[in-house]
DNA sequence: ACAAATTTTTAGAATCACCTAAAAATAACC
DNA sequence: GGTTATTTTTAGGTGATTCTAAAAATTTGT
């Protein structure tokens, strides 16, 4: 498999997680950021190799094998995410870029290797889960902040935007991964939310809230 | 720059280090198992881009940058050949498919950080030496048994072919790098060599003997 | 239901990296 | 020096991946 066949793969397979059904060529070309026709020749090479499903107009989902193999890319990037954090001392606003290079490298024994040395992690520096080996996976359980209510707690899990900028906002703001937060009050005017985090209080606007996962603590 | 400008950037540095001169067109389609016709395509490409002085019929040899862009590709090939034996316990045998996968990945800080994290270290597993940060490269001091005389001793150092098979020959006969090697005697049939190696004595062929590289002891 | 807007596909072209077959230049030999 | 052999380049073509522009299909709105 060639390096863009499988960017496509895990486009497709990211975007299968979000909204439910079958996949736009649109939607694969702006996730993309190539044009539709660009989409439409993909998806037929791909279709040759019985990885999607497709037919024209009528959208495009992963084989079974597509999936695994989507799976298995998305394995290694995150697994080489944590290694750049864990061993190498990277941030977390700087992995993405190095790992979606380094997700193209082709060897069994180098992931098996490398998913020792880091102990068999289950989320890579995001919070987002690593699959298993033989194509286990499944989505953590968590809840965008901004569908808590106010008086729900929970701990920070996760991040939905992964960009270089908004983790380093998150940073500054000393919002990490595994800290309590607690919904205080909601803004009607702007959906910003006043949040309880370590002790500190903090305003933190809809985009925002939008963007982080909490896994709620269980209310009683 | 792409992979395959990369490679044949490689392959040229390689082949300037053997014989002394300029490289034919054969010559690398040879090295990297093309035509000379592709050879002679890509030459223009990396002329164009001044990555070398390249005139029609007159073969070729790297500018300074594009000296400059072979060594950085090669220290990464060495320090994530280190990397796989060290960190993930490849053994030397294993390590060059994958390290020629790996010398692709770009990115500075993390060719720095993997440099760090394996102590700065000065030569790979098959004892070539890593060239610097800034280009620095000097190949060290060896000699090949073949070229050694009968009485010779040295330190093992290095090996000229590094396929996994010859690799896998010299683990089997319990020759590795680091060892001290005495020649006892050379038949003349043959050219074979009767050496001293860890307390055992040894009977190499001239096949074998021309491709390890020894550190000569000083000679009194 | 039909026109307009949107989405998707086709057609045609460019670039990269490779190939084969043929032509041209260079080197080797007598 | 001229013929042969070898090396190297050109010419033309293929597949992969992208693009733009235009056509076709589908969806939306009235
Ligand atoms: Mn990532
Ligand atoms: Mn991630
Ligand atoms: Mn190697
Ligand atoms: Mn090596």
């Amino acid at each position: 498999m060639t390096h863009s066949e499988e960017n496509y793969l895990k486009a497709i397979f990211h975007l299968s997680r979000q909204g439910t059904g079958t996949i736009s060529t649109n939607a694969i070309a702006e996730q993309m950021d190539t044009k539709p026709s660009s989409v439409t020749d993909m998806l037929k090479r791909l279709s040759d190799k019985d990885l999607v499903n497709y037919k024209k107009y009528q959208g495009v989902s992963l084989t079974e094998t597509g999936r695994y193999s989507a799976l298995a890319i998305i394995r290694k990037h995150r697994l080489w995410e944590v290694f750049l954090v864990e061993k190498l001392d990277f941030t977390w606003d700087e992995v993405h870029e190095i790992a979606e290079q380094l997700e193209h490298i082709n060897s069994e024994k180098l992931i098996d290797r490398l998913d020792t040395l880091l102990g068999h992690p289950k989320f890579d520096p995001h919070g987002d889960p690593i699959p298993g080996k033989n194509g286990e996976f499944k989505e953590r359980d968590k809840e965008l902040l901004s569908k808590m209510p106010v008086g729900g707690k929970g701990v920070c899990v996760g991040v939905k935007d992964s960009s270089a900028t908004f983790l380093k906002f998150l940073d500054k703001n000393q919002i990490a991964l595994g800290q309590q937060i607690e919904v205080l009050d909601k803004e009607e005017f702007d959906n910003s939310m006043h949040i309880r985090i370590g002790g500190e209080q903090l305003l933190v606007s809809h985009q925002i809230a939008s963007n982080l996962y909490l896994k709620p603590s269980e209310e009683s």
